[in-house]
DNA sequence: ACTCGTACATCCACCGGCGA
DNA sequence: TCGCCGGTGGATGTACGAGT
């Protein structure tokens, strides 16, 4: 059995809609892949209905009376009022049961993610949520390739046909433990850690590459004590008192809070603050769920600024 | 004017899905 | 399980146009 689009509520509506566009129920049939009969039937019941014929019988050819011209006119705003009230149920239900998928970079995944989440899911707790943490540059291609709705990255270049939602500027810093003699500092150079032991972010991050610009930049020589990849395996190390690190402050959010970490931004102008990103394939193509996060997580990004 | 082929709407019997 | 509803295919009646 072929349901017409619009299902059963306004099946009636559609094939009227159609016999008195084509003028015949041979060539609504045919447009509507339905049997001649089915219609046939259909348009009686309406009449029956209404208790007034839509149509004349005349020489082969149908032809609307002015029930029919009545019917015509209000069927088309029923019609299109049904389409309407068809893309908010369907948005209702992206939001209740449906699903999104981020691609974000660790540090993003460690603080500012779970908690937006945790607001996403107080409002909306049947969306599930796929999270893949990779790099800057290979995040926004995801989204650009279709793999996920949304990414969150720094410094990266978003990719063509993709859509920047939220953008903020994050100052970098050094990360000290409490009692460290920078500590108490409002601002500090990075020659200051010239005889320090630090840990360094290796090049494959885009922290990496703009604090090794810097460094070359700068002509200072600083000990890395380790050289890691990983924003959790930095912090891990700096709490522990074995060297300071250098990142923003998005990635140790609860360090900082529980007192065991201390930002002292940088003030060299060679390092400068870095961008971070939300982007998705354009506005257009997200769904209820996806676009709901979205904003939240636009918001929270511009909460950022200038930190 | 008549016949014939074609196109169309309608009627009827039957089938299948769905909900009470 | 049964009734309702909407589907299909075949039969039938009607109208039209072309050919004789």
């Amino acid at each position: 059995m072929i349901l017409p689009r619009h299902g059963l509520i306004s099946s009636r509506l559609h094939y009227f809609q159609t016999v008195a566009r084509l003028g015949s129920i041979r060539r609504a049939a045919q447009a509507l892949n339905v049997a001649p009969s089915a219609i046939s039937r259909t348009i009686q019941h309406l009449e029956q209905e209404l208790g007034a014929p839509l149509f004349e019988r005349a020489r082969q050819r149908l032809k609307l009376t002015s029930a029919g011209e009545i019917l015509v006119y209000h069927a088309g705003a029923s019609v299109a009022e049904l389409d309407r009230a068809r893309a908010f149920i369907d948005d209702l239900q992206g939001l209740r049961r449906g699903s999104v998928s981020i691609a974000a970079v660790e540090s993003v995944a460690r603080g500012l993610l779970p908690e937006t989440l945790s607001r996403f899911w107080s409002r909306y707790p049947d969306v599930a949520v796929q999270v893949t943490t990779t790099g800057s540059q290979q995040a926004f291609e995801a989204v650009a390739r279709g793999e996920c709705d949304l990414a969150i990255a720094f410094d990266a270049r978003p990719p063509k046909g993709t859509q920047r939602l939220a953008g903020a500027n994050l100052r970098l810093g050094a990360l000290v433990p409490p009692k460290h003699a920078l500590a108490a500092r409002r601002g500090v150079r990075l020659r200051e850690f010239a005889a320090e032991r630090v840990i360094l972010s290796d090049a494959s991050l885009t922290l990496g590459s703009s604090i090794e610009a810097a460094i070359l930049g700068s002509g200072i020589e600083l000990k890395p004590i380790a050289v890691t990849n990983s924003i959790h395996l930095m912090s891990a190390f700096a709490v522990r008192g074995h060297g300071v690190t250098f990142q923003t402050r998005v990635g140790v959010e609860r360090e900082l809070e529980e007192g065991e970490l201390v930002f002292v931004p940088f003030n060299d102008p060679s390092l400068r603050p870095r961008k971070l990103m939300l982007i998705a394939r354009g506005k257009a193509h997200l769904a209820a769920g996806p676009a709901a996060l979205a904003a939240m997580l636009s918001e929270a990004i511009q909460r950022l600024d200038g930190r």
